[in-house]
DNA sequence: AACGTACCCTGCCGGC
DNA sequence: TGCCGGCAGGGTACGT
């Protein structure tokens, strides 16, 4: 009998849903809770500051970064970037652990793009205020000012945030907008249905869940070769702005 | 101002 | 079979 092969794990890159995903499981675990111990095991990690006796006040999101808020005006500002991830019972590799009340939060990141930083409240703010608007309050103004392809500009964090490069290719597929048409000529029709798509799909991210990864499935992204599911065109590849881009070259116009 | 590019890092994949 | 080079990818810093 033939060994099964275990279906090679899907890459694992941290956007808004996912971040979404992972903020709802550290809450429940984590929050109100006191730090009791903190392991640092990645050198690339610099937590200047004691954090043990410090109450986790509240764990939120803000675009694709998770942020602890701490007593003492601080905050933890934590960035998945591409590989990051938290798990609950000790894996085998981690970056840093957080014990807190009866849990513990193990930071996962192969890659070790991740980012861990302790701030003041004045920092926080400081580096935030870059971002743009979170995608469900979705404001075209921005958008609509640059000449870059749409796909190009849904990436750029200070015009919208939260949005990475699975999520723009799957909104625009979506909305039928061709990935590379400048953003300053879109139609106010197909705002409209960009919006409507980005929520969709973020929507639908997040209601996967921490199996997110194992049930997710894609209309353009990294489907290239494949039969549109509306239309049965191959799904093209190509790129912008050095990320790989796919769409539907026969419905999105 | 607006846009392009190098860089960080590791796992995976294709070619030889 | 195994080695190795190339690539992917978010965000930032820097160059044009």
């Amino acid at each position: 009998m033939r060994v099964q092969i275990p279906p090679r794990a899907p890459t694992i890159m941290p956007e808004l849903p996912e971040v979404e995903i992972v903020v709802r499981q550290l809450r429940p675990r984590l929050c109100g809770r006191i730090i009791r111990h903190v392991e640092v095991c990645d050198p690339k990690i610099k937590l200047t500051g004691q954090l043990v006796g410090d109450r986790i006040k509240k764990i939120h999101r803000r675009a694709k970064f998770i942020i602890f808020d701490l007593t003492g005006h601080r905050h933890l500002l934590i960035h998945l970037r591409m590989t990051g991830w938290f798990e609950f019972v000790r894996p085998e590799r981690y970056r840093l652990a957080i014990h807190a009340g009866k849990s513990a939060a193990y930071f996962t990141d192969s890659r070790r793009f991740g980012t861990v930083e302790l701030l003041s409240t004045r920092e926080l703010t400081c580096k935030l205020t870059k971002l743009g608007p979170e995608p469900f309050q979705f404001d075209g103004h921005r958008l609509q000012q640059t000449t870059r392809p749409i796909k190009v500009a849904l990436l750029d964090q200070s015009l919208i945030a939260g949005i990475g490069n699975i999520y723009a290719s799957e909104s625009l597929w979506r909305a039928r907008i061709n990935p590379q048409r400048p953003s300053r000529r879109l139609r106010p029709a197909e705002w409209r249905r960009l919006q409507r798509s980005l929520v969709a799909a973020l929507r639908k991210g997040i209601s996967y869940g921490p199996r997110i990864f194992d049930v997710q499935e894609f209309f353009a992204y990294d489907r290239t070769g494949k039969p549109c599911r509306r239309c049965r065109t191959p799904i093209r590849r190509i790129v912008l702005a050095q990320r790989a881009t796919f769409f539907c070259p026969h419905c999105q116009h």
